[in-house]
DNA sequence: CCGCCCTTGTGAAAGGTTTCACAAACCAAG
DNA sequence: CTTGGTTTGTGAAACCTTTCACAAGGGCGG
């Protein structure tokens, strides 16, 4: 039991809790693997073999216990705690996601936000004032913020992400179309909208030579 | 060669072109496929088999024509044209996304917007009139747009995303934390920012679980 | 033209993930 | 208590991706 869980398989555990978040608010008490496969597009033989790499979760015959299996995804993925982000850049998408009720729904709260422009600083977005770079590492490390989120331009994201780490937070979210290193085990993950809507094209001109040729 | 390409692959693909393109503009003539490989953290064995997939691209003792590789991904990918996009839902995700530079710099042009909002609806944001959603079957049709953005709230994703679909988008790019289902063989694509976080949770907790038993 | 060095392109091996299929377990009803 | 219907947990098989390792090819200096 438990290796190393790919990244898919947490993916999926997630989209797991969120169906079954539904149907705990719904009243349902029992749930089996197949119903729990359908909305994140898995099998129930997936389901099944996710949730054994962590334990033994269900009843045969029965299904899993809605209740039961919300509280141990949580505590397989820490969700069962809240936590504490730090933003960077509060430009257009830095603004958005102050802005993002969705987050604190979630149990992550934007506890503190910098930037280097001068007219930003001081001034107040979505109820957090705005801080200068320069108290990047005193209020993280006040404020104990655990992820770091990067939403400057391009040219300065390492060099952010490197600050943060150095701040001392355990993970960075990354919003700039470049490819982070990770260092001292700190994890990022980038969202990288240009590589997705990239993906897509190249799908849809795949799709495009296969019809064409065709014809 | 070319059979079906895993999304690992495309994904890889676009970083390469990145990088490529940074070395054109540098003006480097040759790039060996280690060169490429590093920025996107895969090994010089991977580039040429993810390349080898399309064709034979280099020259043995030499490496790639940074000029003909450029122009060769740009045609695997899609990307020796530009791409039009249609966003449904001008809120605060919404917005960002038409006051990104980014997108068009790279050939996503956003050329047409749609929201309920009343209020919202005959404004202009970032030059371009927000219309009623009413027109999105006609104006699709007629600006030709082939990719439809979704960042309305969660609850009517998946009506809008079947609403682009029916008005003749190939593909979707969907920023609500919900999991849409490819319906007609338009393949969809989904930001969803809360699962970066919490496969970061993950993550962190397991270290901590990790660190704290050896204690 | 030759020989040396370098790098590609690619089968084969290794490693990882998903699917299959079934025994084991549980519940409910009789 | 036994039977029947249902669903889990899990080895084994199938499938897919990455890494290895090397022959084949190309350029360059002499
Ligand atoms: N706008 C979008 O919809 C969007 C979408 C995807 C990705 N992105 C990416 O997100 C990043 C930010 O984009 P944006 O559109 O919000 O840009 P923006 O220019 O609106 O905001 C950037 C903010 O970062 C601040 N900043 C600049 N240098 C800084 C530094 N060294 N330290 C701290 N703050 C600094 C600026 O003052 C500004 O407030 C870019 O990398 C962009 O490619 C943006
Ligand atoms: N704000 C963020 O940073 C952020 C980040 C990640 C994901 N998201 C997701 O993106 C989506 C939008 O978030 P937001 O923060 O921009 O919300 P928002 O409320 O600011 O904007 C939503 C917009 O959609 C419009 N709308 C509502 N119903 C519509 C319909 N049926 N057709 C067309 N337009 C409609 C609204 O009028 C509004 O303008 C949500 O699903 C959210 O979870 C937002």
């Amino acid at each position: 039991m438990s290796g190393r869980i790919s990244d898919s398989t947490v993916r999926r555990l997630s989209l797991y809790l969120r169906m079954l978040r539904d149907l705990e608010r719904a009243g349902v008490e029992f749930v089996s693997s197949s119903q729990l496969a359908e909305p994140s597009g898995a099998t129930s033989a997936q389901v099944r073999k996710d949730l054994s790499h962590f334990g033994s979760f269900g009843k045969r015959g029965r299904g899993y216990s809605v209740d039961g299996l919300v509280r141990a995804l949580e505590n397989i993925l820490g969700l069962s705690r809240s936590w504490r982000l730090a933003l960077v850049g509060v430009g257009k998408i830095g603004s958005a996601l102050l802005g993002y009720g969705g987050l604190a729904a979630r149990g992550f709260d934007v506890v503190a936000a910098f930037d280097v422009d001068e007219a930003k600083i001081g001034t107040r977005a979505h109820g957090l004032r705005i801080r200068p770079m320069r108290e990047l590492r005193p209020v993280i490390a006040e404020c104990g913020a655990e992820i770091g989120v990067v939403a400057t331009p391009t040219e300065v994201a390492a060099e952010v992400a490197a600050e943060l780490e150095r701040a001392g937070v355990g993970a960075i979210l990354n919003f700039a179309p470049i490819e982070l290193s990770e260092v001292n085990g700190v994890p990022i993950r980038t969202v990288d909208i240009v590589l997705e809507l990239e993906g897509l094209s190249y799908l849809m001109s795949e799709s495009g030579r296969r019809t064409g040729s065709d014809a």
